[in-house]
This record gives C-alpha cells, sequence and structure tokens, in this order.
DNA sequence: TTGTTATTAAACCAATTGGTTAAATACAAA
DNA sequence: TTTGTATTTAACCAATTGGTTTAATAACAA
C-alpha cells in the first residue's frame, strides 16, 4: 500500500461509512458505539474504520474510563483540499467552455432565424 | 467496492501514480505511452489506472488513429473540493474559540441580507 | 470476587487492488 | 498482405480491504 500522506487520506475518505464517521465528529466528539449507533454493520467493523481514520491523522482517541472518545483532527484535510484546489481552474473552464459552446450555438440558431 | 461518486474520486486520488498522471494531464493532452514514459511500472498497469481514472469520469479516451488521447476531466474534482471544503473551519479554526465561526456565519448572514 | 459495559484483537473469508508477463486487437505504412 | 506501433485483455499473483463471528482486555459496579 501507499503510505504517503495525501493517498493515506484520499484513501480514507473513499469510503462513505467512513466520511459518515466524519460528519458525525463534525459535530462533536463521540464514542465508539455512539458513533457505530446509525450503521448497520458489526462493532469490530467500525473499529477497524476507526483505526484507518487514526492511521490518516483524521481522528484521536482519548481515553476515559471504559469509554474511547473519539476527536476529529481536519487537520490532514488541508493538504488534500488543497491538492484538488490546483484543478480548480480546470473544472471552472470546462465550465466555461460549454458556457462559450452554449452561447455559440445560441449565435448560429439567431443566425439560422434571421437567414431562413 | 462502493460506487457512489464521491467514493470513486476519492480512491482514485488515493494512489500517486494516478495523481501524476492527472498532473500530467493538467497541462496538455496525452497519449497513454506518453503519460507512461516516466514511470516505471508497466504498459498495462498504466492501462489498469485508467481505467480506474475514466471510471471515476476524470479522464476521457478519444480515438485518434492508433493512439488514443486521454484528456483531463476535472468536473468530479468539484464534488471533493466541496465535501473537504466543509471541514475548512476546523482546520482553520482554533479549537478552543468556537467562536469565532459563529461570529464569521453572522458576518457572513449580514452580509448577505445587506445585498440579497 | 463476579459481573457488566465498552472496545479491540484474532481468525477467517470473498472481493479488490496493483502489479506482472504473454497474447490479442486496431490501425497505418510499406 | 505483411509488418510495425499503440494499446488493451487475459491470466496470474500477493497484499489489502471490508466485512463477519468469537474471544480477549480494560475499567467500573456490586
Amino acid at each position: 500500500m501507499t503510505t504517503d500522506p495525501l493517498s493515506l487520506t484520499f484513501s480514507a475518505l473513499a469510503d462513505p461509512t467512513r466520511r459518515a464517521i466524519l460528519g458525525l465528529l463534525s459535530v462533536r466528539e463521540m464514542a465508539v458505539s455512539e458513533l457505530a449507533a446509525p450503521f448497520d454493520i458489526s462493532l469490530p467493523a467500525i473499529s477497524k474504520h476507526l483505526k484507518v481514520l487514526a492511521r490518516a491523522g483524521l481522528i484521536e482517541r482519548t481515553r476515559e474510563a471504559q469509554v474511547r472518545p473519539c476527536q476529529l483532527k481536519a487537520e490532514p484535510l488541508k493538504a488534500a483540499a488543497g491538492w484538488v484546489e490546483n484543478y480548480r481552474r480546470h473544472w471552472e473552464e470546462s465550465f466555461d467552455r460549454l458556457d462559450d459552446y452554449l452561447k455559440e450555438l445560441q449565435a448560429k440558431e439567431a443566425a439560422r432565424g434571421r437567414t431562413k
């Protein structure tokens, strides 16, 4: 497996359960069983997802009596956002091109209307 | 495997070779063998990476004689950027001062109120 | 001590991934 | 029609993933 931070981050985000867990943690710190409640998978499966998130540095687990609360650590998302941001102009440009194309179409349509 | 668009996008981005390929294509359209040149893996391996990128909608392949040029399609990155963006405040804000965020929200709300 | 609750570890499984080499396909050129 | 060039497919392999069930561990409560 690739172990560079960006790959760790993106592959942690590549699972909808894990993204949902991060969503929950963005509201507040939560215990494992609390996190698991909304999902239809076993507790060990959740535990594994948490391990993946922890390895990516996206959560931190502390200890509080029997409960192990998880806390969101969004910092690795900074690099991910930065990487994706480099492509912003590409998706905005292609939008512009489509826009141009539509305008061009309209212009042709108008011309056809005049000459017909 | 998870097939929702966001998961497809993030898991396509979770490999450094694929991110590098997108980097190359952000400069210009390129043929498969041209894309493969900088990497130390076989052509079929590159071909597989391209298939993953195509499935995620991040590239499109056209046909030009024997050559199959690949073109970047950055549009799926929009949703990825959007998802990550939701966490910006978590990495930017000082965690002990959630108030700052609320104030910012209020400021934005006020601004919106004025311009609308 | 004994039990109860919260969480993780172990062992297992099927599917996927990222790579390989060798063969097949598609087109262009001679 | 044969040959060369560009790319994909097929068959294979080892490692990883995402899930399971059945223990094991940790901390508190009785």
